[in-house]
DNA sequence: ATGTCTTTTGCAGTGAGTGCAATTGTGTAT
DNA sequence: ATACACAATTGCACTCACTGCAAAAGACAT
């Protein structure tokens, strides 16, 4: 029942036991509720199966979680914060959509490999998007993690272009557009193709984005989508 | 206390007594709930104060709504169904991204009337739509509800396009930017400046889309964004 | 070993949301 | 008008998510 002991000793050993037992439960309930959510289904798992399952009280998941959604969606505040400084931090001269581009994929690529800071194997990860894609309860909930995410990189790229308030709407549907291109790469792509493909897929929308939706239409229209534009889409 | 009184003999005088008061209610639900949210915040309010509000019990509510979000933020599911069927009736041969800003524009038009279906009047449109961009619990919960209707419009637009499943890649982008353009130019522009103002911002967001960011980047970049495509951002 | 600091846990409470059964209100046929 | 059929409202009891608080247990340094 308790992947604790497992995954105890995988921990830095420089820690010291009080911040490995935290990242053992940490991972413990992140492991337990979306392995309960994807056998059970969203709506027929409590925050108690998912505690009893990581062998903690309830009171003890609130601790770690600030809510059901948040064990099982939730992105960890530092990832947030790094992908902010990232993108905050690139060269100036990149245009806003090179900068989301690069923030992204390097995010994906950080997932893709075997363990990120967070204590995710990339295997969970896909098996994540899988969940995600097939409940609609799940989505929802990732939806509006990602929310957070958007208004985050919102003012960050706003940061980038010098902070002028004039050029909100502008920053705000090229941030809104450039998630969008991250959310459907890794729902559409990410559990039959693997990292590397969710990669490509959104190299391919941002090529999208870049040259605009008129362009690429005849070619997917005519039914002659298997240009090197259109196939990894 | 009770708005019902005074909007009950607004309605269409052929209905019975019955979806008179139905109508009336619901309406007066939505308005207590908005009323209350804006002026003491989302967390402050409960959904007895809401019922108590519109003068019915609390069990009454949830005949109504589904959720407190629901009554908030919620799309009516008209609403939802009625853009799905026009964007899967308008001519074939418009490109997505036309049929989706036809489809918008009209949405946003339909609201601007002086009362719609649903019978919001305009100014209660706009005050959502300020609420949502004042308080975040509010924003995540509208986020919610849009996420199920780009779901919808989403297989409209499959649909328009033959069903063809490897499209989906193509058409789940292009919708999460078709919303994306949608939420921007609401949450940015409603209040200020009205539902003209809306359309517009929603028809130059889709122009970016369609000629692609990197050509507009320039003049947004030297400063020089007051060119006709860019002054409406 | 002792004291200090952190984390876990139980407990009690609030608010959202649901199913059920009783009551009340509305429309209709007589 | 009366009675009947049906729809909507309501109260009640319940589950679950989530929070604050104070006590117990665990970790760490001296």
């Amino acid at each position: 029942m308790c992947t604790m002991v497992e995954t105890l000793d995988e921990a830095p050993a420089e820690l010291g036991r009080r911040e490995r037992k935290k990242r053992a439960r940490r991972l413990a309930l992140k492991a337990a509720a979306l392995d309960l959510v994807a056998e059970r289904g969203y709506t027929n798992v409590t925050v108690e199966d998912i505690a009893e399952a990581a062998d903690v009280s309830v009171r003890t998941f609130f601790n770690y979680f600030p809510s059901k959604d948040a064990a099982i969606v939730g992105q960890d505040p530092e990832s947030i914060e790094s992908m902010r400084a990232e993108l905050i931090a690139l060269p100036a001269d990149m245009t806003p959509l090179d900068a989301f581009r690069t923030t992204m994929v390097s995010r994906i690529r950080a997932v893709g490999a075997d363990f990120d800071e967070s204590g995710d194997d990339h295997i969970t990860w896909l098996r994540r998007f899988e969940v995600v894609r097939a409940q609609p309860e799940v989505l929802s909930a990732f939806t509006k993690q990602i929310a957070t995410l958007e208004a985050a990189l919102s003012e960050a790229l706003l940061v980038r272009l010098g902070g002028d308030e004039s050029l909100r709407p502008y920053t705000s549907i090229v941030t809104a557009c450039a998630m969008g291109v991250m959310r459907s790469a890794t729902t559409c792509q990410a559990k039959e193709n693997g990292t590397e493909a969710v990669v490509e897929a959104v190299e391919a929308g941002f090529r999208l984005l870049a040259t605009g939706f008129d362009l690429d239409l005849a070619a997917v229209i005519t039914g002659d989508h298997m240009t090197p534009r259109s196939a990894a889409l």
